[in-house]
DNA sequence: TATACGATCACCT
DNA sequence: GGTGATCGTATAC
């Protein structure tokens, strides 16, 4: 059977239902899929962040459950999407049994499918920067706020299983953007893939 | 009602 | 390296 008949595997609501690090780590290799009148924006993951729970001073969900948190407090395998600095969107997905609050920032793509489109809403030089940032990514897929709450086993936006990504190649750091957040912000909890040209800003 | 600020980016020097 | 853009949220009054 020719290779191109296969069809991808979706990610279930299991991959996601599970700790938020682990969800984190393995999200990097598979592929974000966007798909807008049936044409399809995708790239690969290569650079997430978690935000676990209540403790965790830099999740959102650290000031309690609020409207603009109440998405994180749901089911996992859902999109929290939300506006920052008044102009950016980014793009979590929801991890972990409903009433515990925790995501996963998709912080860089290295792009794949669709370039087209995302070059028309990214209007950079270099295909380099289409993707390699969290703002980034949701302005080349068209990710925005009517996405927040979006089931990510369904049609319009979604993950699939794409590349196993060794140890080896995993590299951790603390987040980025967050020096607010007091005890909580050395913590590893970034992953990258090492040496991949098309992450965010380095520390 | 008012105010401060952010899980960023692009452009400047 | 530095800085301005721009607005939804959270919090204070």
């Amino acid at each position: 059977m020719p290779r191109a008949a296969v069809p991808a595997a979706t990610l279930s609501r299991a991959f996601y239902d599970r700790p938020t690090l682990l969800v984190a780590r393995e999200l990097l290799g598979q592929r974000l899929v966007r798909v807008i009148d049936e044409h399809r924006l995708s790239g690969i993951i290569v650079e997430t962040e978690a935000y676990v729970g209540t403790d965790d001073l830099a999740c959102h969900a650290s000031r309690g459950r609020t409207s603009r948190t109440e998405v994180m407090f749901g089911p996992a395998g859902h999109a929290y999407v939300y506006l920052i600095y008044g102009m950016h969107h980014c793009l979590n997905v929801v991890t972990e049994r409903r009433d515990f609050p925790a995501a996963v920032l998709i912080r860089a793509l290295a792009p794949g499918e669709g370039l087209d489109g995302m070059r028309r809403r990214r209007r950079v030089r270099s295909d380099r920067q289409l993707t390699s940032g969290p703002g980034k990514l949701c302005q080349a897929l068209h990710i925005d706020r009517g996405l927040n709450g979006a089931d990510l086993c369904g049609v319009d936006l979604f993950i699939e299983a794409a590349t196993r990504v060794p140890e080896a190649s995993v590299v951790t750091t603390p987040r980025v953007g967050i020096p607010y957040a007091g005890a909580s912000r050395e913590l590893p909890w970034r992953f990258l893939l090492r040496d991949h040209p098309g992450g965010s800003r380095s520390m």
